[in-house]
RNA sequence: GGAAGUUUAGCUCAGCUGGGAGAGCAUCUGCCUUACAAGCAGAGGGUCAGCGGUUCGAGCCCGUUAACUUCCACCA
């Protein structure tokens, strides 16, 4: 038997028990068609190699269910997720680059560039490997797996290449969101829109031939340069003689039409709308419905370009600023009005989008859509909780086509071949280099694929898929998804349709939502604030148990939660009461033969087993529900309160005694420590290890340690009934002494009077050990002048006669009188209701009675107490 | 404009299918009781946002109002 360090040291032995997992080869899982498979898909490492909190969270989530399944006997993996081609990683190096060396990535070349990435990738990837073994995570990493291989290019060209030929890939020319930073088109759902204050300009556009003029009101003064007519609606009185006419279009002096057009608003503005096709979505449909002119006016960094005459160089701001100036000064300028609206920002540097007619690729959504809202819909997948599928399924039936092009280089490269001679093009899994039709040469797309279009494929490309490997067949679908709610429209959505598109089956039967970890003032964490916490500091400080506890625990499923260093505090004190704990059963485990037997149990052994019945069936549903806040908390009370405060304080006296008593003591204070730790590993994978490896158990790892399950045999109802009484009495003595400032060393003898012998029977080292008594007297005449406390069954008497305030015990009674007569009357209430004797469950109309007869007797004893006072 | 969420103790939050309001932290009191002061034993503190309804019974279900939060869409 292995001593424990003194101190609880996560520190200390973290590390260690880490490596002592992986020589194990505990979390190794291959197929094995004896076992249940349960597999967790997770997502890759994020792009700064850095842990955040929010990673934490679902790291520590995924592990909780995988170390929960393992221990039932599932065979559970983790799916881990090839490195995504993602925007980020390319933005982040591009500014490294530009920092530290004034470089583009265009100076650097294209292949210079992704050598550049790949180092960055490797670096981070194993940097947050080595993190996220520091939090415990189960995660059993394949390293080759780990980066954008050759498996995962061949499944993005399958997919690609499938959809294509189903008719569900085009490209096309559409308005797509451009970040002028990140010079690339970005999807809807990478576009974040955010309120800014910014102006109305209405300017007046001359009508050609006439003194008249329309004025339109705008927020892009710039985008003028792109017009191509003026719309107002056909029913519009005002303008119905105009429609047809020609305007001038100011500064740029080209003639441009009024056209009728029923998207237009009456009511808004001055109900004329000026049509610029290349730069907004809803004049791009008005363009297209009426034949007008398409010119684009910015370039890739969003400055104007050719067509904009003398603008021409110009960024968009400084074009605004001079155009509205040559407005003025033109006498084109009406008004400006203060005005805030929402600017589309790119989520990952921020910068204003620009919408922009541009020709790119696009999945079509409405076949794929329809088929994931009927899958959801019929429960294939199920969200936790449920509302999240609402979120979903509102996505879903309003989805628009997605754009899945990206003019950036890190990235897969779609497999679209052209031929410049004669205008082939070729969508292939295969590399093209002649042109079918000409043998000319052709040239691969230059633009790569969304991040979200490869890992939506994860649940499948990384089980080997397109081939058929055993992986595949064993695996999906996979088990669970957890992530955060944030990431429903990127991923989740994704992945479902792409599963059931090249899978015919949804890729996982769960999805577990959580929320956010936001900081102490409810804001989310973030670098720009500054008030992100770092997990690694945190671990440093309490260690990992205590940093899975807190986010393990606490909140609700989709809840945001917020971070205390306190509850972090909180954690590591229980993680400490563990350990002290394990270090008492170890000081105490004498017994050769310590195999636990359901013989010459006392009373309080079989409570303790009763209530860690209990506890053993309710942490498996509330796991298996999901609910593992609810399922930490209730090992946390059994742990602390029930064992620590209670069984092992009823205990000490017997194993201080030895014997058979005491050797009985024993085996049932390891077995329920033991399953207790065992409940506790998937929250708490450290502490329990290291203490597992100190007790004398038959399983060789917690780790891989059979999860409790409940046993009908261990079920002591009238032993743990009879355990409960005495414990009743033993807390309201603790609470009179207390209340009268009775130190614990003062000893007095207790008498106790009661008709259930039977329940005090053995119990009064318990008195003298957690009650303050010297002796205990059964039913004998208690001395005059005494203190009397009044319980359920019994009446107890304690001799501290000169601490007795006559008047304030009469106070204190007659509340509790009040009290207890309160409750009677609600007791009664109830049962003179015809409705509830007719409606309530029996049992529960019978438990009302047995209340009903226990505040019967204690308002009497009261009644008689309060009596008994008064005559002293 | 559409949707979802939140409102419970001083603070942060739990509360599972409706059946006598909970935890952690904070506060107050007494204890260094041979595992643990990162502890032990106690105490105080809540009209469960307001109103209405269903029910024998509502923190929980339905309706409604208010405040706050988030997501989606988006007005030139």
């Amino acid at each position: 038997m292995k001593e424990l360090e003194k101190v609880y040291n996560p520190q200390e032995f973290e590390d260690r028990i880490y490596d002592f997992w992986l020589k194990g080869r505990y979390f190794h899982s291959e197929p094995d068609e004896s076992k249940e498979p349960f597999t967790i898909v997770i997502p890759p490492p994020n792009v700064t190699g850095q842990l955040h909190m929010g990673h934490a969270l679902d790291e520590t989530l995924q592990d909780i269910l995988i170390r929960y399944k393992r221990m039932q006997g599932f065979n559970a993996l983790w799916v881990p997720g090839t490195d995504h081609a993602g925007i980020a990683t390319q933005i982040k190096v591009e500014e490294v680059l530009r920092k530290e060396e004034g470089l583009t990535r265009y100076d650097l070349g294209r292949e210079k560039f992704l050598e550049r990435v790949w180092d960055w990738k490797k670096m981070y990837g194993d940097r947050i490997i080595n993190q996220l073994k520091k939090l415990g995570s189960s995660c059993d990493w394949d390293r080759e797996r780990f980066t954008m291989d050759e498996g995962c290019s061949k499944a993005v060209k399958e997919v690609f290449v499938n959809l294509y030929e189903k008719g569900l890939i085009y490209k096309g020319n559409r308005i797509i969101n451009w970040c002028p930073d990140c010079t690339t088109a970005l999807s809807d759902a990478e576009v974040e829109y955010e309120e800014q204050p910014g102006h109305f300009w209405h300017i007046r556009y001359p009508v050609k031939g006439s003194d008249e003029f329309v004025t339109i009101a705008t927020t892009r003064p710039e985008t003028l340069l792109g017009d191509s007519a003026v719309a107002v609606h056909p029913d519009d009185e005002r303008y119905t003689h105009l429609v047809g006419k020609m305007l001038i279009l100011p500064l740029v002096n080209r003639e441009i039409p009024v056209v009728a057009d029923e998207y237009v608003d009456k009511e808004f503005g001055t109900g004329c709308v000026k049509i610029t096709p290349c730069h907004d979505p809803n004049d791009f449909e008005v363009g297209k419905r009426h034949n007008l002119e398409e010119i684009l006016v910015l370039d890739g960094n969003a400055k104007i370009n050719a067509n904009g005459g003398k603008y021409e160089g110009l960024d968009r701001y400084e074009a605004r600023k001079q155009i509205i100036a040559d407005l003025e000064e033109g006498g084109f300028l009406v008004k400006i009005e203060d005005h805030t609206h929402n600017v589309g920002t790119c989520y990952r540097c921020g910068c204003t989008v620009e919408p922009m007619a541009s020709s790119q690729w696009f999945v079509k959504m409405q076949p794929l859509a329809e088929k994931s809202i009927k899958e959801v819909k019929a429960g294939s997948t199920k969200f936790v909780p449920d509302r999240f599928s609402k979120t979903y399924l509102n996505w879903m039936e309003n989805v628009h086509d997605w754009c899945i092009s990206r003019q950036l280089w890190w990235g897969h490269r779609i497999p679209a071949y052209y031929c410049d001679a004669c205008g082939e093009m070729v969508i292939s899994k295969d590399d093209v280099h002649t042109c079918p039709k000409c043998g000319a040469p052709m040239r691969q797309e230059e633009d790569v694929l969304d991040t979200w279009f490869s890992s939506a494929l994860w649940p499948f490309s990384t089980l080997g898929w397109p081939d058929k490997t055993p992986e595949l067949d064993y695996y999906y679908p996979t088990s669970t998804l957890v992530t955060g709610y944030d990431i429903i429209f990127f991923w989740v959505a994704r992945m479902i349709f792409s599963g059931l598109e090249q899978m015919g089956e949804v890729p996982f039967e769960h999805v577990l939502i959580h929320g956010l970890v936001r900081d102490s003032q409810g804001r989310k964490m973030s670098k720009s604030l500054g008030n992100g916490i770092d997990p690694l500091e945190v671990i440093k400080e309490y260690g990992a148990d205590a940093l899975r506890f807190t986010l393990a625990t606490g909140n609700a499923p989709g809840n945001d939660m917020r971070y205390y260093p306190e509850r972090v505090e909180s954690s590591r004190n229980f993680a400490n009461k563990v350990w002290n704990a394990a270090r008492f059963i170890l000081m105490n485990l004498k017994e050769e033969d310590l195999t636990f037997k359901a013989e010459n149990l006392k009373p309080e052994d079989e409570w303790i087993l009763t209530r860690y019945n209990d506890v053993v069936r309710d942490v498996t549903e509330n796991l298996d529900k999901f609910e593992i806040g609810l399922a930490l908390q209730k090992v946390y009370d059994f742990i602390w309160d029930l064992f620590c405060d209670w069984y092992i304080e009823l205990v000490k006296p017997r194993l201080y005694a030895g014997g058979e008593d005491g050797a009985t003591a024993q085996r049932v204070l390891l077995h329920v420590f033991s399953g207790s730790l065992k409940m506790l590993h998937p929250f708490m994978p450290f502490i329990t290890e290291e203490i597992w490896q100190a007790l004398p158990v038959s399983e060789e790892a917690c780790v891989t340690a059979r999860f409790p399950a409940y046993d009908p045999a261990l079920n002591f109802a009238a032993g743990a009934e009879k355990m409960e009484h005495v414990m009743e009495t033993i807390k309201a003595i603790r609470n009179r002494r207390a209340e009268m400032n009775v130190p614990h060393s003062r000893k007095a003898t207790l008498y106790i009077e009661t008709a259930h012998t039977e329940w005090f029977e053995g119990a009064e080292i318990f008195y003298q050990k957690l009650a303050g008594a010297d002796q205990v007297l059964v039913n004998q005449p208690a001395p005059e002048g005494t203190v009397k406390l009044v319980c359920n069954g019994a009446s107890l008497y304690i001799p501290f006669a000169e601490l007795v305030d006559i008047e304030g015990e009469i106070a204190r009674l007659t509340k509790e009188l009040e009290k207890a007569e309160g409750e009677l009357k609600r007791v009664n209430g109830k049962l003179s209701n015809q409705g509830f004797i007719a409606k309530a469950p029996a049992a529960l109309v019978e438990a009302e009675n047995a209340k009903k007869a226990k505040f019967e007797a204690l308002i009497a004893d009261l009644a008689k107490s309060i009596e008994e006072m008064k005559n002293r």
